[in-house]
DNA sequence: CTGTTAGCGCGTTCAC
DNA sequence: GTGAACGCGCTAACAG
């Protein structure tokens, strides 16, 4: 009966009557054992369960093989489709996945990525928008500072450069372009009073889209209203509430512009409860398609936004930019498109279906 | 300039103009060092950006504080809850997540485990089911044996029990229980011919909620038919496909049980584009009661799971019962409820709404 | 072919 | 208070 704990080199060495390193070497493999010796260790091996010490191999060798990734909230679909990418990406690279959620706390996120560091990942990827001060800046580019000088790499995965001189890969998409896009559709279709829904505006992300949106309102000559920028937590709960408050108080726009998928699918059950009819009534667009918003009525039009193929780019930039000398900041932006479906119309128009 | 690599404690040592131990002594901060000396050695650690090395401190105490976790696919919202709840107990137990996907392969599945145990994971999480034939279980089983011995632990999280002589926990909910809830419901408004869409029957989930469905069948005394199971993939798009093609051959049926909600928007969407309204003409029910489950409509009548719920009493009870001897099988049993929400009516009829 | 020696970075003795 | 010595489990180098 094996002493519990697991068993070590020296206690396989010992059962089979070797020396430690002729054990090593079997397993190994990459050295030559007389086959009668062989035997006898891999008896051994099997009748005690030997199981290598991952930290002892890692002491000599370098680096653990892992890449760690922090980001909100597992529960949201579209950082699940990013984690997704990763972890595939990961896998084929033989690497393993640590992960940690933040809540969206960016004194949590801070703490996360000091907590890998200590554990020595090969890369350390930031996921979706935070709320960005001054403060927060001056510390992650220190962080981005020290992994690079560990050997490791941050990338910022989705979201904005910490500026030129940081030693990290920023893994982007359009998403101010992506937000201009779709403006525009509701802009050609006839809209002027567009409510901009969802977000904050120290989020990084909902910033980017805002600028998008006012971008796209200055190439129409509509003037931007603030009044139509309304707030709301990114959940599809508080985004039907958020709206319904609003309709109560009376409607003032003929189309809504969901920063987020989820939002829109809050905003569309809003709509539809107050007896709004999309898009005959109201026009509705979102942002991300993901999966779930080709369960909507209507159909949602949205942005298509690549995550998973974000997350493999950002696992194989690190990896790769790991091997080369250590540059400056690598910078890969991806596209985004319009996913055309059933939520826009002209305003007021009543279609014969 | 610090040499690439990270700093050492030898560094700082040197660095400072004191021996190793003082820098080690500094750190903990458990044990009486000169003001002048820590200054000294606190200025060097800052200057050098020390960073300790985690493998060779695991190396000398016991494993890492880490919980594993291994499941099919990150996008299922299912998944995604449970891995969530995981995620949560485990920050606040001050323990790192390890992540691995399978994508549904029970061969990976093993290997993962195994990847795991040499990771030295205080326990290693299963989530959901898998196609498991005999040469499987044989193979966990003794993985379970092995992590056992190694002062790990196992735990299948929805899904059950290798069997009783197995060092595993298992974190099951009422799957059968609640299959057989919805089932009743559908009968007992009436429906006789009713549709098991989804899943195959080697998946141990699937083939409980089937177990569930016969049972309900049994109490109403309808005859089961196996004509009426139609099995389908785990997503939205092969349910949509599946129920389409099966709905252009005739409809058998009155009412549908998906054995899941993304299945079930699949279905929803196949009958709505078949002219079939739901729940008027055709009755639909779900399993999981996962967020988007509320953007549907009609909004679905489903089975309420604890994901979240899940996942955090796997942690707790991995992590505590590794404190107390090693005893076997532990086993929670979570319940499981209907929610009911717009998608059934009595066969036939139509609502004057 | 196999055993002995050395050292990865750290924390814990034990002396001074 | 502080430094020297040892060992965690493993592998790479050198002997034999």
């Amino acid at each position: 009966m094996p002493r519990p704990g697991r068993a070590t080199l020296k206690d396989v060495a010992q059962r089979a009557g070797v020396s430690v390193p002729t054990v090593s070497r079997v397993i190994a493999g990459n050295y030559p054992v007389a086959v009668s010796t062989r035997r006898r260790v891999e008896k051994a091996l099997r009748e005690l369960d030997y199981v290598a010490n991952t930290h002892a191999r890692a002491l000599r060798g370098q680096a653990i093989k892992a890449v760690a990734f922090i980001l909100n909230d597992v529960r949201g679909p579209s950082f699940a489709q990013v984690a997704h990418g990763i972890e595939e990406e990961a896998a084929r690279r033989g690497r393993l996945c640590l992960i940690c959620t933040t809540g969206g706390d960016p004194v949590r996120e801070l703490d996360a990525v000091r907590l890998m560091r200590e554990q020595g990942a090969e890369a350390v990827i930031l996921i979706g928008s935070v709320r960005d001060d001054d403060s927060y800046r001056r510390q992650m580019r220190s962080l981005a500072a020290s992994l690079d000088q560990a050997g490791s790499r941050l990338v910022l995965c989705g979201r904005p450069s910490l500026g030129p001189e940081v030693p990290a890969t920023v893994v982007e998409y359009e998403n101010e372009a992506g937000a201009h896009a779709v403006t525009s559709r509701l802009l050609a279709a006839g809209h002027r009073r567009v409510l901009f829904f969802g977000g904050e505006e120290e989020q990084t992300t909902s910033a980017q889209r805002l600028a998008g949106y006012r971008r796209a309102l200055d190439d129409y000559g509509v003037a931007f209203d603030p009044a139509l920028v309304e707030p709301a937590d990114f959940t599809r709960d508080a985004a039907y509430l958020g709206l319904r408050e609003r309709l109560a108080a009376g409607r003032d726009f003929t189309a809504v512009f969901a920063v987020t998928d989820a939002i829109a699918a809050g905003a569309l059950r809003a709509l539809t409860e107050a007896g709004l009819s999309v898009p005959e009534e109201v026009s509705l667009v979102g942002y991300d398609d993901v999966p779930p918003a080709t369960d909507l009525r209507p159909q949602l039009t949205t942005v298509h936004v690549p995550y998973e193929e974000l997350g493999r780019t950002a696992v194989r930039l690190a990896l790769d930019s790991r091997a080369r000398p250590a540059q400056g900041g690598q910078h890969v932006l991806l596209g985004t498109h319009v996913v055309v479906r059933a939520s826009v119309a002209p305003p007021g128009e009543v279609p014969a279906a």
